[in-house]
DNA sequence: AAAGACTTCAACCGCGCACAG
DNA sequence: TCTGTGCGCGGTTGAAGTCTT
C-alpha cells in the first residue's frame, strides 16, 4: 500500500505564491505560530498544502533569510562544509545564517560545481564522481573525508564537525520565539523590484537599532535606499500601530508600494483612522490638508499624493494591481507634510500604522527626505 | 528582432525519521 | 513493538529570465 498524500491535489492552489497569499501566511505566523503546519493553510485562509506554506515560509518569508548574491567567503564555506558533508544542504546551511539548503543547493549546482571543475583537471572525474556519489549514497561523502583524498575542502576539523552533529551550529530564529515587543526587522519586499534587491546593502548594519538587536546580526536584505518598507522599530503584532516622534520633512513613498495589499491594509487598520490627527502636506504643485474626520481613510490620502485618486474607483473599488501602477518610474515619490496637531500624548509622538508586513522607516517611524 | 539554447531558482515530490498513542 | 502522522531533507522539475546566434 503506498503512501497516502500529504494533501488532497485538487482542492489545493500550486505554483507561484501572490502577494496576497504571503500577506496572509505572515500575518498567520506572526500572530500564531506555525506548529501545525497541516492545519496552517485552512486556519490562515490559504488554499495551499501545509508543506507549500512550510517551503515558502521556511525559504522565502522568514524574517531572517538573507537574499541577494552569495558572497565569496560564503561560497568558499559552502565548498569546504560540502567537501565534508556531501550533499547534506541542511547541515551546510546550518553554517550559514539566513541562507536556506533550497538556496545553498541551487547555488552549488549552477555556481559552485563549475567552480570546482577547473581546479581538477587530471583527477576531475574522480572528483565529480566522488561528488556525484553523495546525491545517492550519503555515507559516501563521509568516507570521503576519512580516505586522505588531498582535498582541500575537508579541513573542517574533527570538533566542529562533531558539534554540527549536535547541532549547536546557528540556526535560524523562528518568528514565534521573537517576543512581540523586541525589535523585529524583516525583510520581506513585496512589492520591491528584483533591480532594487539586486542593488541591496546592509541598511541594517548601520541602524543603530541594530546593534541591540542579536537577531538583526544576521543581516537580512534591506533595499538600498531607505523606504517605508524599512522599518526597524519594535513590531507589536497585538497593536496594530507604533508610537514614533511626529514626522516632519518629506515621506517618501516607493511606488512599488501602489500594492492592492497594502492599500488595502492600510484602510483596514480602525485604530489608525480613528485617530484624530491632521496633516498638512503639498505634492506636485498642489496643496492638501487632511483633518480628522475629513480624511480618515490613510490610503486614500495617500493616493491622492501620489496622483493616483481615481484608480480605486477605476479597478471595481479595488487598487489597481501593483504591475499597472508601478509604471512607468518606480523611483520614490515625495511628499511634502507635516503634522500640526496631535490631541493625545506627547506631541512630538505620532502613530503609525505598522505590521508583519509592511514596514516604516526606523528612527523617525519616517524617512526624512533632504531638506 | 526573433528564435533557440542555456541558466537560475522557486516550488514540488517522495522518502526517511521522529514521535505519540 | 507496531502503526499512523507530521516534519524535514534531498532530488528533481519547470517557468521565467538571460544570453547567444
Amino acid at each position: 500500500m503506498g503512501r497516502q498524500p500529504c494533501c488532497d491535489k485538487s482542492q489545493v492552489k500550486r505554483g507561484p505564491w501572490s502577494s496576497s497569499e504571503d500577506l496572509k501566511l505572515v500575518t498567520f505566523i506572526q500572530r500564531y505560530g506555525h506548529d501545525n503546519w497541516r492545519a496552517l493553510p485552512k486556519q490562515a485562509g490559504l488554499q495551499r498544502c501545509g508543506k507549500s506554506c512550510r517551503l515558502r515560509w521556511i525559504n522565502y518569508l522568514r524574517p531572517d533569510v538573507k537574499r541577494g548574491n552569495f558572497t565569496e567567503e560564503e561560497e568558499d564555506t559552502i565548498m569546504r562544509l560540502h567537501g565534508t558533508f556531501g550533499n547534506k544542504w541542511a547541515k551546510i546551511a546550518s553554517h550559514l545564517p539566513g541562507r536556506t539548503d533550497n538556496e545553498i543547493k541551487n547555488v552549488w549546482h549552477t555556481c559552485l560545481k563549475k567552480k570546482l571543475l577547473p581546479k581538477t583537471t587530471s583527477g576531475s572525474s574522480a572528483e565529480e564522481s566522488n561528488q556525484e556519489s553523495t546525491i545517492t549514497s550519503p555515507t559516501a561523502s563521509s568516507s570521503s573525508v576519512s580516505n586522505g583524498t588531498p582535498n582541500t575542502a575537508n579541513s573542517i576539523s574533527a570538533s566542529e564537525s562533531t558539534e554540527q552533529e549536535g547541532q549547536t551550529a546557528i540556526k535560524p530564529q523562528s518568528p514565534m520565539q521573537v517576543e512581540p515587543e523586541k525589535p523585529v526587522s524583516m525583510g520581506i519586499d513585496v512589492g520591491i523590484t528584483e533591480a532594487m534587491k539586486e542593488s541591496s546593502t546592509s541598511i541594517l548594519a548601520q541602524n543603530p537599532l541594530n546593534s541591540s538587536n542579536p537577531s538583526s546580526e544576521l543581516n537580512v536584505y534591506r533595499p538600498e535606499e531607505p523606504s517605508l518598507l524599512d522599518y526597524m522599530g519594535p513590531y507589536d503584532v497585538n497593536n496594530t500601530l507604533a508610537e514614533v516622534e511626529r514626522p516632519e520633512g518629506e515621506l517618501h513613498i516607493p511606488s512599488q508600494l501602489a500594492d492592492d495589499d497594502f492599500w488595502s491594509f492600510m484602510d483596514s487598520i480602525e485604530s489608525f483612522k480613528s485617530n484624530n490627527y491632521s496633516i498638512e502636506s503639498s505634492n506636485l504643485g498642489g496643496d492638501h490638508s487632511a483633518e480628522g474626520a475629513d480624511n480618515n481613510n490613510w490610503a486614500d490620502f495617500l493616493l491622492t499624493e501620489l496622483g493616483l485618486e481615481g484608480a480605486k474607483e477605476q479597478n471595481q473599488g479595488h487598487f489597481l494591481p501593483k504591475e499597472e501602477l508601478a509604471q512607468p518610474a518606480m523611483d520614490s515619490k515625495p511628499v511634502q507634510f507635516e503634522t500640526t496637531a496631535k490631541p493625545e500624548g506627547d506631541g512630538n509622538m505620532f502613530f503609525i500604522p505598522t505590521s508583519p508586513f509592511w514596514s516604516w522607516p526606523h528612527n523617525s517611524g519616517f524617512f526624512l527626505g533632504e531638506e
